[in-house]
DNA sequence: CAGCCATAAAAAGTCAGACTTATATGTCAC
DNA sequence: GTGACATATAAGTCTGACTTTTTATGGCTG
């Protein structure tokens, strides 16, 4: 996973990403691409690429005389795959989650209100047997499986809605959901009542009701907001 | 602007970027680092990184013995800052505003009740300052002046949420304003009602009235989508 | 002492060439 | 047809020399 280890530039990322967006190389810090490559006894050829790629996600800033410079948070582009990834597997994971939850719940009731309309009746028949794998698996700790579900379901309203944007936040929020299940709350079985809102959910798009759509996603990402103690969102 | 003009592999980009996400090279074609090389005049190794840094927006995969291959456009990374400048460049550039515009009016909304709750003093007061700046441009064809007030108004409103994805935005939100000003509608002065709009909402964010903000930032967005034909949003 | 300009040093940037490695594809035997 | 094997190809890697830009320094002049 990750940069699917390839190459060794992909190697030095894996190492490197994750120590800057977990601030061991706080903003403003300054790194030599000589002594990087010496340190991960790499070629300095192979040392400017993975520094050209973090510098394409602005985690860095590489000028002559000075250095490559780590920049300051709010510049990097927290919407690449790769960077939220580093930082889901690091130490502002809570934080990082908060985040995206919050702009799940943005997204996601406009997402469904789309796909109530655009839906294909294909992608109908797919939303309503994530649905039923949901239900199936809702009881007797089969988490990984009602995860499966879960996630593929919210997967296709993405796709669905036609919006390419809204669409490539599959990934985000396969991400969120599934680290719900590993670190944080949901250790029992899901709530009845949400497994209950994705079928209507899945009822709404098929009936292209699109308001009832939109409204029901509120209501699971208000949930999903609940288990996050996220009060006011 | 673009890619700064930073060094050779920079002014690669710059050409081979749009050339990809215009479809001048569809999904599939294969590329050879040497040709390419040859074709931008120079050294393989500024070609490598180059085509890092395209690998790493999953506009291309490099695989040996095969070549540096396009990947589909729905794999790409649409939320990168450069690709969407790039896209918005080249001929996909009404599709690529209409998806930005949609993902607006499911973001704004938000983000307005956010800020509503979270707005520091000193956000309030540029808030107000930049509604002021609106409604004093919003005669006599000061078109630019208008936009860079407008611009930063709902950078302020992004920033004010406190959620750092919705805070990233800004650049997006900033594109698709100027975008409507520059090339497509917008040739006359701005809708008086919007600009009542803006005020209402900068009140509204200082009188920590989320519900209020929130709705008032649909109204703006939908606004947005009406100009571009966008009927059931 | 202040201000300015020439100089030097540091680090990234670029290039060329040789070598390594993975892998798609074709060939041959069975 | 199936499998093992050979081969060619293009990316991947390394090294070392050279260039360019930018900053710091230090001495000169007023």
């Amino acid at each position: 996973m990750s940069t699917r280890g390839r190459g060794l530039h992909g190697h030095v990322l894996d190492t490197l990403g994750p120590a800057i967006t977990s601030g061991e190389y706080p903003p403003g810090s300054v790194l030599r691409t000589d002594e990087l490559a010496q340190h991960f006894e790499v070629s300095r050829s192979v040392m400017r690429e993975a520094v050209r790629v973090l510098e394409s996600m602005h985690l860095v800033e590489s000028r002559r005389r000075v250095g490559v410079t780590v920049r300051p948070k709010a510049e990097w582009n927290v919407y690449d795959p790769q960077v939220i990834r580093w930082r889901l597997a690091g130490a502002d994971r809570p934080h990082q989650l908060r985040s995206l939850t919050v702009l799940r719940s943005a997204v996601e009731p406009v997402a469904a209100g789309l796909a109530a309309r655009h839906a294909t009746a294909e992608q109908c028949a797919e939303l309503t047997e994530c649905a039923l794998g949901m239900v199936a698996n809702s009881r007797g700790h089969r988490l990984q499986q009602y995860l499966f579900h879960d996630v593929a379901f919210h997967r296709v309203i993405l796709n669905a809605s036609g919006n390419e944007m809204f669409a490539r936040l599959g990934d985000v929020v396969a991400e969120v959901l599934s680290g719900r299940t590993r670190h944080e709350v949901m250790f029992e079985d899901p709530d009845p009542a949400a497994v209950t809102l994705h079928v209507r959910l899945a009822e709404a798009v098929r009936a292209r009701d699109a308001v009832r759509a939109e409204e029901l996603t509120r209501e699971i990402t208000a949930g999903a907001l609940q288990e996050l103690d996220i009060l006011a969102p």
